[in-house]
DNA sequence: CTGCCTACCGAGCGAGTGATCGGTCGGGGC
DNA sequence: GCCCCGACCGATCACTCGCTCGGTAGGCAG
């Protein structure tokens, strides 16, 4: 028999705006602030990816029969779908709240940008991991909504390089490629990165910045 | 009972070993020099990854049956290992011929090495997304032969950036980790690139060149 | 011709899939 | 007291999965 204990309250989809204040600082369990059912979702799509997970998997990870899980969430797809949105609610508000602690000066911009990017894609390994690896299984209503918010994410690498050429003394010829390339960093940190590994987060991440500022052509 | 020990595919069988002293050129179609069931399952595992695709999809896809494909592999994860094995031989293939043609100057052989590296991520996205997305499908003796070349490969990188900061002026403080970076620069290739985008081959080629260089400290 | 080989196919197996139905159970409002 | 609602479960649906069985068609050796 299960505790019938519901101390838990889902709260997806229209979770109310979170502030993402404290940008740099992450809980060790990436499933932490997920509902249970996300959480679990969340560990098994990384592992086994969405197709090769079934419902019964999750629903036995959550602690719950298959007709619970449905009573939470209308099909598989929309428990991706839920799981996508809240990777980039939180990848585009940290990434937001990173810009506004920078200020104005273009170089810091650039900076504070990386480093949250860096950051999230070490400590938010397997929801970086399914964010991409899972774009394919999003239908295609799913999938365009998405693939749009992951481009706001990378406008916004954009116009941090864009800017530095403009105006803080970069010499990347091709800021776009710039931002290609650093968001293509990121997301092969989320892919070998391990937090046993030998270097501290914060070496990790100056040693990320170093090589982003030698792409974009920052000055030493 | 029939003992399907019949290796007809040209893929390891054919060819014993093929040289790729061409290391440079590319047929258009990634699938071309495939075994027709390998293309399909290549085409399909990219699209809807291993789990998402049926046996009943690449047998369509062949213009098979499904024991007419069971007939050549024994198993649906054999057609992955199969599949995985072609990718590798073809990468380390091409690096090596990459590494004998640019002889001894570590310079140079960073940058043939880098040019390879980039033009097979260009050339064969879906064996190069194949590859790092469905290692987790592979079954555990094939997925630790398949990472061990992947290992090899990537040690190749590692030699040619450290051979660079040793003897050719490469001012790289870390090189394994600039060569981490390298390689996570060409799967980003993978994921974005269209061969009807505005850039040539060659461009792309040369613009990474530059990141890399970048990266890696090479002397301007 | 027979005998044997490779290369396939039609039909179908047991197991597992996503999803649904009709419930049960406990707590809160009245 | 009563009723309703959210949270959940057992049983089961129609279907698809990887895989196999028994066969056929054609080539070639003797």
């Amino acid at each position: 028999m299960r505790d019938v204990s519901t101390e838990e309250a889902p709260t997806r989809g229209h979770a109310q705006r979170q502030a993402w204040e404290r940008w740099r600082e992450y809980d060790a369990d990436p499933a932490a602030d997920l509902p249970r059912i996300l959480g679990a979702a969340l560990v098994a799509f990384a592992e086994h990816g969405y197709h090769g997970t079934s419902i019964r998997d999750v629903a036995a990870a959550s602690g719950l029969s298959v007709p619970g899980v449905y009573h939470h969430f209308r099909s598989k797809q929309e428990i991706l779908r839920a799981l996508m949105d809240a990777t980039m609610d939180e990848l585009l508000g940290r990434c937001e709240a990173a810009l506004r602690d920078a200020g104005a000066d273009p170089a810091a911009r650039f900076d504070s940008l990386v480093e949250s990017f860096v950051r999230f894609h070490m400590f938010r390994r397997p929801q970086a991991f399914v964010g991409s690896s899972e774009i394919r299984s999003l239908e295609a209503d799913n999938r365009a909504a998405y693939v749009a918010r992951r481009d706001a994410a990378q406008r916004l690498l954009e116009e941090a390089v864009a800017d530095g050429v403009a105006a803080g003394g970069f010499s990347a010829e091709h800021p776009d490629e710039v931002a290609r390339a650093i968001s293509s960093l990121c997301v092969g940190v989320a892919s070998w990165y391990r937090p046993d590994g030998p270097l501290t987060p914060d070496q990790l991440v100056q040693r990320h910045l170093v090589l982003a500022r030698r792409m974009a052509g920052a000055p030493a």
